[in-house]
DNA sequence: AGAGTTAGGAACCGAATGGTACAAAACACA
DNA sequence: TGTGTTTTGTACCATTCGGTTCCTAACTCT
């Protein structure tokens, strides 16, 4: 018994995150999210509460459904064995950076790096990153890693996954992004 | 003939840098800048140009000082191996980043994800990147690796770099450091 | 000491910042 | 067709942004 919202809440909030990933969090003015979100203020301030509660809310975006897609994909037995869903990744990832015109790498990282959105925003970003590496770790798993030696090749395996995120946002080559994977690769004992 | 100056513009810029390094471009007021410099804003704008500047200088300045002795430690063959000293730099680095409160991560690998500064700044960071790969790349041939082999490694390492780096940032734990070091020595087929 | 030159500092600038207040508009329900 | 409720858009808010102006202070050289 009111007057009905003229705007896709979840749509809008689609946009925030595209922006808060593509510029980070103090780059993002209020105005350019509004244009971006294609709200005017009064809505914005109406169905949410401020800038950075958006930003939380763009965070937790990210994990449902990248990150979650992510995860899926990693442990999903049926994209064949768990180093080669692994490499898949990477190659997916690398695939994507070297069409230029890219270079947004990833929000996960990019967040880690910017540091901003204050405590709460450190704590999802902890949980994802802890998400990620648990899912390189159950990819391990599935190919019959001892628990200690899928834990050291799955943090390995996040570290080469953050250094090629933040490549990919620099603009790396394709022969960059080749070489990139081969080494994965090679520490994943699948040299070719 | 003149009033001399004040303060040490050498000394102003580190403290810039500093503040660059830990917070980027944006999140860098001007009154923080001034701040940290221990200047105001007459002196500010009478030495330097603007902002954006401040931050190309401290860019420069992370290459000369940095960077440089980065790449000079990779290439000094009285630091070991090339392999070695590849590992050596990483320990550094992972030490540095566990101790706590260091949260700051690598000036280099932050600039490249805050993308601030403009062309210019970006030019830069390019460079020292691949000045950074070649550190790798050098050493490695220092170990007697073939061209091409040395240079896939080469970049394989300086993914492991930013991404052990971003790890830092996000204030890495000792064990988590360890486990990345255990993984670059398995690239660098350097197993214990 | 005086002239010339530069640094320092404060006042000031317009524009943009994130955020609030409030009236008008658009709906659901009676 | 009112009436109540919520959204929407606009005007407004203080504050801060990066930057300029300009006067005074401090120094060197003659």
């Amino acid at each position: 018994m009111a007057r009905p919202r003229e705007f896709d809440a979840d749509e809008a909030l689609e946009k925030a995150m595209e922006l808060f990933w593509d510029v980070g969090y103090d780059e993002a003015s209020l105005s350019e999210l509004l244009d971006a979100m294609a709200i005017t203020k009064g809505s914005f301030y109406k169905a949410f509460q401020d800038k950075q509660s958006v930003y939380l809310a763009a965070l937790d975006r990210y994990n449902d459904q990248v990150v979650s897609n992510t995860v899926a994909f990693l442990g999903n037995p049926s994209e064949g064995a768990g180093r080669d869903r692994i490499l898949a990744l990477f190659g997916r990832i690398a695939d994507l950076a070297q069409k230029d015109g890219d270079r947004l790498g990833c929000f996960l990282c990019n967040a880690l790096v910017d540091k901003a959105g204050g405590a709460e925003a450190e704590a999802r970003l902890q949980a994802m990153t802890r998400r990620l590496e648990n899912g390189f770790y159950r990819a391990l798993r599935d190919d019959g890693l001892e628990g200690t030696e899928a834990r050291g090749t799955a943090r390995g395996v996040l570290t080469a996954y953050f250094g090629l995120r933040v490549l990919g946002r620099a603009g790396l080559s394709a022969d960059m992004a080749a070489d990139c994977i081969r080494q994965v690769e090679r520490l994943l004992g699948r040299v070719h």
